[in-house]
DNA sequence: ACCTGAACACCGTTCAAGT
DNA sequence: ACCTGAACACCGTTCAAGT
């Protein structure tokens, strides 16, 4: 059985970690899942991921930005339906990586390059929120609140699990909320 | 130097080692502050923080219990101002304890009892916030939504720290937009 | 270049023993 | 009741050595 040459076979391994540890990150959780577990499940040795992956929030970064990818393809699939429809539709597909968003949070206060990825990721985000507060026809002076209400609110959705009702009940008051036009009572 | 008997040393020690558990976990983090280094700045053996309190988590959460009582109380003092003030002064109060947040989410997810306390916390808070939400003259049926929207919201600012100028924006412009009624624009 | 066995320093927690 | 010294099982990481 021949197995292809160097360069391919260098992908497909750290390919494999990689997979291991994002099913296993997501599933028990970042914390609880140590490297010798890691190892185990890849067939190979800690010390074999140490050669592919620098320390442990390395292979943490890995994974995210593997996880971001494929979000960002999913998204780019429903890019054209109404905002509260898109907010819930990503709250109920980011559900499942919670975890992940604590641990993010966690480990950017002793990692450097966790704190690096979350800053990226949070202007990454408030680019597209920005987008469709803009084309809302939000004041432009009011934008950068707008964009923290609207993230938080997220992010609390991701952290603090909700029925669906519940989720459409926040998200569609928010962006009722948001995009129209307060008169004083 | 006669010391008092029993009853009292025992509450003055656990107390002690209380105190210094909840310096270092505000200043350094609780996964960086090993029990070890607890019990060298307390002046016992680690043993003995295990006589006093089941294991860290228990120590975590007599902190928490510590942080909110002193929290309350001082939120007594102003709660005769307008709802915007009252939480920008919590925001304040309460922004040196964002690595807590993020510790007791961490923790929720492994430990039962850190769990109870995170539930048990969102509780009051949401109490508090309800009470306000009613007087400014909220719609019953939006309630639990807003209710969420505000604590997002706080938890966020607490999280993702910004200037005075930044969360006093964030906040005025939560308050109006929850306590206005909306019309199509 | 890639992988391993064995070690290192550290962690939270426990136990048997002391007073 | 209170506290200790010593150990336990585990952790992330590294090193010297192999191919």
């Amino acid at each position: 059985m021949p197995r292809n040459r160097r360069p391919q076979d260098r992908e497909e391994k750290r390919e494999e970690i990689l997979a291991v540890a994002q099913r296993l990150f997501i599933d028990d959780g970042y914390e609880s899942t140590s490297m010798g577990r890691i190892a185990k499940h890849a067939g190979v040795t800690v010390n074999t991921i140490y050669w592919y992956f620098r320390d442990k929030d390395d292979l943490l970064i890995a994974v995210l930005d593997r996880l971001l990818t494929e979000a960002l393809a999913q998204y780019a699939t429903i890019a054209d339906r109404p905002l509260n429809e898109r907010l819930l539709w990503a709250v109920d597909q980011l559900e499942r990586l919670h975890g992940l968003v604590n641990t993010v949070h966690t480990r950017a206060a002793a990692s450097p390059a966790v704190h690096a990825w979350h800053t990226g990721f949070h202007e990454l985000a408030e680019t597209l929120i920005a987008d469709d507060l803009r084309k809302a026809g939000a004041a432009e002076a009011d934008l950068p609140a707008m964009i923290a209400i609207g993230t938080f609110v997220i992010e609390g959705l991701l952290t603090h699990r909700r029925d669906e009702a519940g989720k459409r009940a926040v998200i569609d008051l928010l962006v009722h909320r948001l995009t129209t036009t307060p008169t004083r009572t």
